[in-house]
RNA sequence: CGGGGCGUAGCUCAGCCUGGUAGAGCGCUACCUUCGGGAGGUAGAAGUCGCAGGUUCAACUCCUGUCGCCCCGACCA
């Protein structure tokens, strides 16, 4: 490729709308180009990268079995009555009509469709099982769109479905597709994370998200420094501490604590470390107007959807209104502890918490604290429930190290979806008995798009985007001083770039005739991997000017060097 | 959906408070000089100031409405 004939238009300010790194490095390289919210028109040499990583997928996609077809992209209403979803999908669905006023929608899913095809297409058990995937632009109706083509309303995505007769089959797939997005995505030079998901409404079913780890993901994870174990942070387990409750040392006793509100002022009040309090939350229970008091370490924090799933809760964790608290136990939440509660609330007590001897918490009356608080001797425990968010250093679940917190941009989810499609379509096999058997699916997805922006997050300098070889939308870049004045340098150039091209290698000639600081800036700006100078300067010299993306200093090689370091 | 902000040249922005008929830098075009890390000069093209009303002798500027975009939150997964 000639840099010459290419549409390169790049630019040294960012847009001041672009608040990531990936997005202002996707405008200034011209990728990308906002069409409207969440709506972009991928450039040249912003879909030269995006069909990289389209054919990495499409490759080992087809090495693990699954066979590609093409879904439409618009669908009728009739399709999603059938499931509910019409509905139930929400304002993300983007409803169209066409010249008769019949109802469509863009597909944001092709679950539906693809149900659709299979009970026309699938009659027997010996067809199964198969797995069907499709790259295409889906549209989701995003509420607010943001940070460029990382959370765009119109996305390309992979998504596949799977197959099967029975539930053991549906899970070999499953675990085949987690291996198979594993190779994806070290395939591509991305450092991520199979992360535990949360099963959701379809309770049994198993759930993995696939987060490349950055700085600016929109997810918090946990992950383990000694094992595989990774989770949202929301459902990432805080297992019971390993030592037992220690015996009560200290008689209990009341102290003023006039003022002292939080944990914070509490314990600095007292001189107590916050790890020798606890903190009494009051929340709505399950009956109007009852209350629950979940307590908790002083230095941890409520995981409110560890919470919303108690069974003493109504399917959500609400704290109760500051009048109903000071009825129900005289006080202000400020001075509330679990020692003398009302008979009528339990007392939910995370694990951490329950560990505690001789602790500090409020004394349920106005700017009073107790010390020396023991479980049992003084205070209830209804039942000991996991109910904080893990943190730093905490044990992993699964025994193995301890966890960290990371932030990761989710760019692949595998689902074990079950029956639930196919039986609300009608779709069924004939097993080999001749009975109708209602098929059990996988779906699988991949955000092509999204994966793009996620690799810059990951690979960038001041200088620009550092792309992964597998991405980049060329390997290497040959730079020419001055073609214009020196013919002889010109053509040893364009030899260059012919020869490259012969052994394979995709290569782009920077033939614009620009100034040298300007082609370096751009080429680096667009992080093509290896650069390459061509000068009058070299060829007295007899050698070539190379430099990876990555490295500081560039170094002075022979043409054979230079096919070596590229392995042609 | 609630709160906040912004729409002025292809891009980044100033001008608006205090009304008098539009500017800068970058980019673009031509020419000259320059030529190994975002050169210098000369000349030039380019904006119905988001749109629609209103106030006024006069509106980019004030008022009302509207559309679009961005941020925070809630919502959704």
């Amino acid at each position: 490729m000639r840099l010459s004939r290419f549409h390169l238009v790049t630019v040294k300010e960012s847009p001041g709308d672009a608040e990531i790194v990936s997005h202002q490095l996707m405008l200034r390289t011209g990728m990308i180009r906002k069409l409207a919210a969440g709506i972009y028109t991928w450039s040249p040499i912003g879909l030269r990268v995006l069909r990289k990583v389209e054919q990495v997928v499409r490759e080992e996609m087809d090495r693990a079995g699954a066979l590609e077809l093409l879904m439409p992209a618009v669908q009728p209403r009739e399709l999603w009555e059938e499931t509910g979803r019409w509905e139930k999908f929400g304002g993300q669905l983007l409803k169209i009509k066409d010249r008769k006023e019949a109802d469509y929608c863009f597909g944001p899913t092709h679950e539906e469709v693809i149900t659709d095809f299979a009970r026309q297409e699938l009659q027997s058990y010996k067809q199964l099982p198969v797995n069907f995937y499709q790259i295409q632009w889906k549209f989701r109706d995003e509420i607010r769109p943001r940070f460029g083509v990382m959370r765009a309303r119109e996305f390309l995505m992979k998504d596949s479905y799977s197959f099967h007769v029975t539930v053991e089959d549906m899970a070999r797939e499953y675990r085949n597709m987690y291996d198979t997005y594993a190779r994806i995505f070290t395939r591509l030079g991305l450092s991520f994370r199979a992360v535990q998901a949360d099963s959701g409404a379809i309770g049994g079913n198993v759930s993995h998200e696939f987060h490349v780890l950055a700085e600016s993901g929109e997810d918090a994870i946990a992950f383990s420094t000694g094992s595989e174990y990774a989770a949202n942070v929301e459902l990432a387990e805080a297992v019971a501490p390993a030592t037992p409750r220690p015996a009560p040392g200290a008689a209990l006793a009341t102290v003023d604590t006039p003022g002292q509100k939080t944990i914070e002022d509490v314990s600095k009040f007292l001189g107590v470390p916050a790890t020798q309090t606890v903190k009494t939350l009051i929340v709505q229970g399950r009956d109007e107007g009852s209350l629950v008091a979940l307590v908790l370490r002083g230095d941890h924090e409520l995981n409110e959807v560890k919470a919303s799933k108690l069974a003493e809760l109504p399917g959500a964790a609400t704290f109760a209104p500051e009048g109903a608290i000071v009825a129900a136990i005289g006080c202000t939440p400020g001075s509330i502890g679990p020692a003398g509660l009302p008979a009528a609330i339990p007392v939910i007590v995370d694990r951490a918490a329950a560990v505690l001897a001789d602790f500090v918490a409020g004394a349920n009356v106005e700017g009073k604290h107790l010390t020396g608080i023991n479980w049992e001797r003084d205070a209830r425990i209804t039942r000991v429930a996991d109910l904080r968010k893990v943190v730093e250093g905490d044990a992993s679940p699964d025994g193995k190290g301890t966890l960290r917190i990371g932030r990761g941009i989710e760019v692949g989810h595998v689902f074990q979806l079950g029956q639930k499609y196919a039986e609300a379509m009608q779709a069924t096999v004939l097993d080999e008995t001749g009975k109708a058997r209602t098929p059990y699916m996988g779906c699988y997805g991949v955000g092509v798009s999204r994966i793009v922006a996620a690799a810059i997050e990951q690979n960038f300098d001041g200088n620009g985007i550092i792309w992964p070889e597998p991405m980049a939308p060329w390997r290497i870049a040959v730079c020419v001083i001055n073609p214009k004045n020196d013919e002889a340098v010109r053509k040893a150039a364009e030899e260059l770039h012919d020869e490259l091209q012969r052994r394979g290698v995709e290569v782009v000639l920077d033939d614009r005739g620009l100034r040298p600081g300007v082609m370096f800036a751009d080429i680096e700006l667009i992080g093509v991997p290896h650069r390459v100078v061509v000068s009058a300067r070299g060829m007295e010299a007899g050698t070539l000017e190379y430099r990876a993306r990555r490295a500081t200093e560039a170094e002075n090689i022979s043409r054979e060097a230079l096919f070596a370091k590229l392995g042609v």
